[in-house]
DNA sequence: TTGAAAGCGCTAACAT
DNA sequence: ATGTTAGCGCTTTCAA
């Protein structure tokens, strides 16, 4: 292995001098640093960051440490967002997947001290609350699609409220009055942000529930849940008193209400409008016609981490730690006009 | 810090004593074991990498080098495949994202080197070969959906012809004899491999090709493309002889077949059968009727990768270093038996 | 079965 | 503007 001291002899200067310019410190003659970044050059030498890690106690890592994120298609683009924000910092990132299995969540931290990282990515595959009896050892860590409310922990949040208003807001401005929604898996915490914003926003336009149009997408406990979203848009569609919108609590079930639109011979948006949420393009952009759906800031979402990370670690103090992200409604071709 | 003198010292014992106890060697009394065990308990020790890799030079660091496919929804589960499977070693991963740029390659390798890390995997999205022109840096690498044929470098495909082999058999066997095909984009190595199943598989079983029946799915530069499934898919399917099963390129491209299906007011499977390749989950169990495809093998694509490169690394060679991996036809429901 | 000494590659602190 | 010394935490080597 290549070391500062081979540097340093080739270059017939001091180890120091070489890390001085190594480490881009001022105060070296142009010459000198001429004469060592050739010798740099000649020899293909690559400080060894265990050595750097081990005199300075200052880590180029970050853990990534996800529940299932990583591993699962939905929200890869947060862990796609960190790791592109990152290339344009010094960091890189050691990862680690849970598989919400708390014992390989301790051994994740158990890892990350091994290996001195300098702070930490807490990554959740749904939105949730992360429980109060998760240990964050003392790395900074930001917390990214999830939150600690009663710990004052960094996180970044998408702002599912706002985005179901939104939704409800631009069926009501297209005409819609008779609007049905098929919810996400009732445990799940955007399940009931998106809810709540949608009993809300009808509220607000003036539009009364009705009880037997909210009907549930996927039941059952969590990575063991069943879609029902199928025959329960089929049996909404079927009445001749029919919705003429269905808000779906994500872009898989507003695939299912598609299929049960077809099912039935229906169709999209002539016959009923269909508006998900996610934007998951796979389905969003696959499906004819494509669908107008809320998209969840993931990609921004996993930037604004890193940035509040390195701050962090660079003790400089974030504007803001608890970050609510905004969504924003993409419109395609699945909503009809009524007016 | 705590750090193994430390220990020592609450032990009563020597740095080395230590080492050799957390390292597991023998020729220790277990008198001595225990009473460095509960030191290192009390203080909750945790053995400092970088100065173990600085001692040894053996990191216990894998490097996961990707172009997109970490990012991209399809071939997450070769990255889930590899974490799970290095869950039962003693391998953390430096995961570092290309993007496919050749810069960020280069840089990634760098980073690799700087950090020391024992060996690669290099995973590609698509199945395809590597540039002659890659650099392989020499750290012991491992290629996953991707194969370096004039190079021995240890890889890990699909085997996408006897996938589409198989496709073509299946349907021949349940009657079907009209069949067409929708490709993949034909700039990929899996459309060239998938497609050329496709005739000979039909020419195997007798059926002459129709060359109306076979018609491209996607064009267009690679990450660039853009859709035509579902046009061409509604034109085959509108013709009054048409084609009674139709073999997608991928999953994606189903959905495109689905929705034109939809589109003329035809079922799948009565009207016509349909099958996929991939086996990508969201679509393939999330459409109606769930989809009848070719599973693409990724996740023991992954484990197997990881055997392949810890044995590497431990020294022992391989039994085969150029894996091409079976693919298994998942049945559901989206092909109707004609017999 | 245990310990002492040395050194991996780097940079902080202090010369010069 | 550059060099010297020391030491981060660990394991290798050798000795006891």
């Amino acid at each position: 292995m290549v070391s500062i001291k081979d540097v340093a002899a080739l270059a017939g200067v001091s180890d120091r001098t070489v890390s001085r310019v190594v480490n881009g410190e001022g105060l070296i003659r142009p010459q000198t640093k001429k004469k060592v970044q050739k010798a740099i050059e000649t020899l293909g030498y690559v400080p060894n960051q265990a050595a750097r890690l081990m005199r300075t106690s200052r880590s180029s890592v970050l853990g990534l440490i996800t529940d299932v994120v990583s591993t699962t298609p939905f929200s890869t683009d947060i862990v796609r967002g960190i790791q592109d924000t990152l290339d344009d910092t010094p960091y890189t990132l050691l990862t680690v997947n849970t598989s919400a299995n708390p014992a390989k969540e301790q051994r994740a931290w158990q890892i990350f001290r091994e290996h001195g990282i300098g702070g930490v990515f807490y990554v959740t595959m749904f939105h949730r609350h992360v429980s109060s009896k998760t240990e964050f050892p003392n790395a900074p860590t930001v917390l990214v699609n999830c939150s600690a409310p009663e710990r004052a922990l960094p996180s970044v949040v998408p702002d599912d409220y706002q985005g179901g208003l939104d939704v409800v807001r631009y069926l009501v401005e297209q005409g819609h009055r008779k609007i049905a929604y098929v919810m996400l898996n009732e445990l799940l915490l955007a399940a009931d942000l998106r809810g709540r914003a949608f009993f809300d926003g009808l509220a607000a336009a003036g539009i009364e529930v009705r009880k037997e149009w909210v009907v549930p997408g996927r039941v059952g406990a969590i990575f063991a849940d069943r879609f029902v979203a199928f025959e329960n848009a089929r049996r909404l569609l079927s009445s001749p008193d029919r919705p003429t919108a269905i808000v779906c609590g994500n872009d898989e079930t507003a695939l299912q209400v598609y299929c049960a639109a077809a099912d039935l011979g229906l169709r999209v948006p002539n016959d009923v409008s269909v508006v998900g949420f996610d934007d998951f393009q796979v389905i969003s952009t696959g499906i004819q016609p494509p669908l107008t759906t809320m998209a969840l800031p993931y990609r921004d979402m996993g930037a604004l981490a890193v940035r509040m990370l390195v701050d962090i670690i660079a003790g400089r103090s974030t504007a803001e730690s608890q970050v609510k992200y905004p969504c924003e409604l993409i419109r395609r071709g699945s909503v009809a006009s009524l007016k």
